[in-house]
DNA sequence: GCCAACGTTGGC
DNA sequence: GCCAACGTTGGC
């Protein structure tokens, strides 16, 4: 299993909106991507996988963790290019649990154990992945 | 609101 | 295939 972290401006989609949206019953297809490399780690996903979501520059911090439930698929709100072909894709996600301290991007920078993380490394990339090391130290940063 | 970092586009 | 120009993301 692979771990991974998905970025998302809060007021556009939170947190609290992606619960909301689990509790429903609803999928998240998460749309929207436009770039290669993040694009490459969604269709790498598996099923189970989990992700940390994180809020980027409202909040700048680390505040849930959310499940891999569909692998990637098309994104149907991708236009298709000059040869037809639609290749943006997305994968749909659940809601598993907040933080109970949400974990900000400052406190990973002040973490010399994350300095390698590819959230502070390639800070424009939307779709990032986590080492289990990362992984298990953030959750236990983030309370859990 | 500014700017650094980085991806993409297009001319050559 | 290189590189300058430009656009976008996201932190500050």
């Amino acid at each position: 299993m692979a771990y991974w972290l998905m970025k998302s401006e809060p007021d556009v989609f939170s947190f609290d909106d992606m619960m909301a949206k689990t509790k429903r019953g609803e999928p998240e297809q998460w749309h929207g991507v436009r770039n290669y490399t993040a694009r490459n780690n969604m269709m790498e996903m598996k099923l189970g996988d989990l992700a940390f979501f994180y809020h980027s520059n409202i909040g700048k911090e680390i505040v849930g963790i959310i499940k891999v439930i569909a692998l990637a698929h098309p994104d149907s709100t991708a236009e298709p290019n000059d040869k037809g072909k639609i290749v943006w894709q997305c994968v749909d996600v659940e809601a598993v649990k907040p933080l109970p301290k949400p974990v900000t991007l400052a406190t990973v920078k002040a973490t010399p154990e994350l300095a390698n993380l590819e959230l502070v490394r390639l800070s424009r990339l939307s779709v990032s992945r986590v080492g289990e090391d990362e992984w298990k130290l953030i959750c236990k940063m983030g309370g859990l």
